[in-house]
DNA sequence: CGCCTGATTGTTCGA
DNA sequence: TCGAACAATCAGGCG
């Protein structure tokens, strides 16, 4: 039961082109990390992943914003529940139950997320600059800061009644 | 004993 | 532009 697949056929968008995702599901993403044999990304031939000193991992989208805050809901209810899978599937449904109002209120902080992490990226890209040329690493002067006027900012109670009605 | 998978969707980077 | 992988979680399953 994939649902949603095919279930209405609104609209192909790129749905064709995501069927790949499902792929993934035979175990695929992590079939690289699991063994070091010629699984690597990159068709590097050796030392392909260069173990990045910070590996600045990308920021949980709005499903996962709201993922964590619904995995304690869900444990809640269902304390015995002990697969992941299931708090997924759940949390999926509710999500696409969810209005877009609501699910702004956890786009907002994914932005937010999202932000932070272009920062990091920039260090981490300047990191990887550095270290290119020069084998000196820890440069105090990768914390140059890209521009710190806002820091946390009031992401909450950010309505923004967008009606997405079809 | 320890790594990996499962399931959700979104996001992000690379070619 | 498209594709593919990875983000958390948590316990179980297999090598």
């Amino acid at each position: 039961m994939k649902s949603a697949k095919g279930k209405g056929a609104l609209k192909k968008d790129t749905k064709e082109a995501l069927k790949a995702v499902d792929d993934r599901k035979l175990g695929k993403r992590k079939a690289a990390a699991k063994t070091d044999k010629g699984s690597n990304r990159p068709a590097k031939k050796e030392k392909a992943a260069a173990k990045d000193p910070n590996k600045p991992k990308r920021p949980p989208s709005a499903f996962f914003v709201f993922l964590e805050d619904f995995r304690k809901t869900y444990k809640q209810e269902h304390p015995n529940v002990k697969a992941v899978s299931a708090v997924g599937k759940a949390g999926g449904e509710k999500w696409k139950s969810m209005s877009a109002a609501e699910k702004a209120t956890y786009e907002a902080k994914a932005a937010k997320r999202k932000s932070e992490y272009e920062k990091t990226m920039a260090a981490y890209n300047k990191k990887q600059e550095s270290m290119a040329d020069d084998g000196d690493e820890e440069s105090d002067r990768s914390r140059s800061e890209v521009h710190d006027d806002d820091e946390e900012e009031s992401a909450e109670e950010e309505e923004d009644e967008d009606e997405d009605d079809d």
